[in-house]
DNA sequence: CCCTGTGAAACAGTTCACAGCG
DNA sequence: CGCTGTGAACTGTTTCACAGGG
């Protein structure tokens, strides 16, 4: 795949973005097309923003028409998604691992399929929890092979993160999503994205402060 | 304190980790002082960009003996915290929210205090959840109002996200946390954190995919 | 016209590199 | 020396502004 330059993290997100309120706006407004200002809107950006990553997925619109929201789609997806799709490991399966699951119960995107839940708590195994099944910790490395995951989603507490990480690195995992309150090192080809909540409360609340 | 010339968000989202980091760093390790680079080992940031953090929190180091903790945590405190404190309110007391709620419980930070939580099950309201006082959703005016909140966490289902954000905006409060994968529109003067939990999964799916 | 695509400018954030000091 | 503080350079991202087109 002939991919022109790096494209920013930013972007993908937004590109993920964009995907997801297409899809919503096609379906609920029974639209064809959409232009950069439009889109703009949906996702809280500027025009200029939406055409430039759309450029980065190669895609063109037409002048006066805009984009045709199903072919834009397309070129998202082909930007962003594995063609095999991608196997995801949910470890921890609290409350916090509950509501993630439910994000993706809904079966939205087949694209990324949450299939295996690990927890240390016995009466949270063996059971299946939303779709996805629960195992014991001592099985991660065993599942992830048989079911090939290669993303992992850690919602433990803080001090077991950094030994959770190093177990699903082990287990052949190359991206993690970790939303214990604690940054966690992995080797560089691993792709870490944290997501601290206290933090991004107490950001708020400094911009709330000054906002008045 | 006139320091306040434009600081980042980033800037603002490391300083609070910072300050959690030597907080845990001074009492597990019962070390006063501490180097850049050790510091920036702690966040996995450069030295460099530790440095011109805490520039921005105008503390001083001295030089071969590094920072002494309980000062710079009590800079970075100084800098980001509202003298008064501020009250925080929580709606949707689903997983989500009863998992933000126990990372408030801990009562590490009296700071930021989650002191009413909402919702429109009538199950969920009229209790008190790990510390926090639960409400039906049409006492929100009157409770933001009377318990002097500022912030709110959104952790509803996308399709009320816009309606309870607009509800919070007219009570008062002046920043927003938004968990719905939906983007909220707001006026200026409030400040609004998305995180958007399916697109940051698809961000590291991307780029796991291509970390060599 | 009113759109898109895009070079160029502006801006933001990070790192470099070194002076200065204990 | 080995550290901090910081101007300057650099890198990455966003916006501007306008050519080109149906």
């Amino acid at each position: 795949m002939d991919w022109k330059g790096r494209v920013s993290p930013k972007t993908i997100s937004r590109l993920s973005l964009y995907r997801r309120l297409l899809t919503d706006y096609a379906a609920n407004e029974h639209a064809e097309r959409i232009y950069s200002h439009g889109l703009a809107r949906l996702a809280g950006v500027s025009a200029a923003q939406v055409r430039r990553d759309i450029m980065s997925v190669g895609y063109s619109g037409t002048p006066n028409t805009g984009y045709e929201i199903r072919a834009l789609v397309d070129h998202i997806s082909a930007h962003i998604d594995a063609p095999e799709g991608q196997q995801v490991a949910l470890v921890g399966v609290g409350n916090l691992g509950r509501a993630i699951l439910s994000y993706f119960s809904g079966g939205r995107r087949a694209q990324l399929k949450v299939v295996a839940g690990f927890d240390t708590a016995p009466e949270k195994t063996g059971r299946v929890l939303l779709g996805c099944r629960c195992y014991p910790m001592d099985q991660l490395a065993e599942v992830a092979r048989r079911e090939r995951i290669t993303i992992g989603i850690i919602a433990v507490p803080a001090s077991v993160a950094q030994e959770t990480a190093d177990r699903l690195v082990g287990a052949g995992v190359v991206g993690l999503l970790n939303f214990a309150p604690v940054p966690i090192k992995v080797p560089l080809n691993v792709f870490v994205e944290n997501v601290d909540i206290t933090i991004k409360l107490e950001t708020v609340a400094f911009f709330a402060l000054r906002s008045r």
